[in-house]
DNA sequence: ACATTAAGTGATT
DNA sequence: AATCACTTAATGT
């Protein structure tokens, strides 16, 4: 049962004894596509490791409004998580499995150890926010300083990296929510960017050309 | 064939 | 760029 994650270890640069560790008290979870794997109110002392699949980040108001922040793709940990759970902190922000996606879920409880006993470790955690850091201040940006239209398609273009795929399996609405706006105006851009030969679309699907 | 859900569009703010 | 109101198109039962 744990081929998998022994397999995702054996491309870490991770110490053997900290392979060890890793294996010993994490536990599996599997998520479906759509499936919330974590939520701001989930208090589960737990930092995951992306084993395969792909994730998004989402940030969260009181209102229900949400707002796409960056994905998580296989090898890769969320550092909001990390953080979260290490000061019992709780930010609103929750994860979405955009695929279906397997986690290595971890205690926090060994991250201190971890980070003082091993120093492959310390860099991952490092360089994982590093990259969120880098991946937010580009969603920052896309927010502050482009419109809507560059938006979307920075957006898709960015779906389109982190998936491998030209396809995308979205309704307009869904986009919407995800960029927090209205379905009329995804509708309208996505049209635009058709007729400027950027994407192709069907029902419940696009492509990016 | 009918109901439901997704997408397209003009007009208004 | 958002909202409304309505149409058209695609799908499920």
């Amino acid at each position: 049962m744990n081929d998998k994650i022994k397999e995702v270890l054996e491309r870490t640069p991770f110490e053997p004894e900290l392979k060890d560790e890793i294996l010993k008290s994490g536990r599996l979870k599997k998520a479906k596509t759509g499936q919330t794997v974590i939520t701001p109110d989930d208090e589960a002392q737990e930092m995951p490791l992306v084993m395969s699949g792909l994730l998004r980040v989402m940030r969260n108001d009181d209102n229900g409004n949400e707002v796409f922040l960056y994905y998580l793709e296989g090898g890769e940990t969320c550092a909001m998580s990390i953080t979260c759970c290490l000061e019992g902190k709780r930010s609103s922000f929750h994860v979405v499995a955009e695929e279906d996606s397997e986690l290595w879920m971890m205690p926090v409880s060994n991250l201190d150890n971890w980070i003082t006993k091993y120093r492959s470790f310390r860099r991952f955690v490092f360089n994982s926010y590093q990259t969120r850091f880098d991946e937010l201040l580009q969603t920052i940006d896309s927010m502050v300083f482009m419109k809507l239209d560059e938006r979307l398609y920075n957006y898709l273009l960015d779906k389109k990296i982190a998936s491998g795929s030209f396809e995308i399996k979205k309704t307009h609405q869904q986009i919407a929510n995800e960029l927090n706006t209205s379905r009329v105006v995804v509708s309208r851009l996505l049209k635009k960017l058709e007729k400027e030969d950027k994407i192709e679309q069907r029902r419940n699907y696009i492509e990016i050309l």
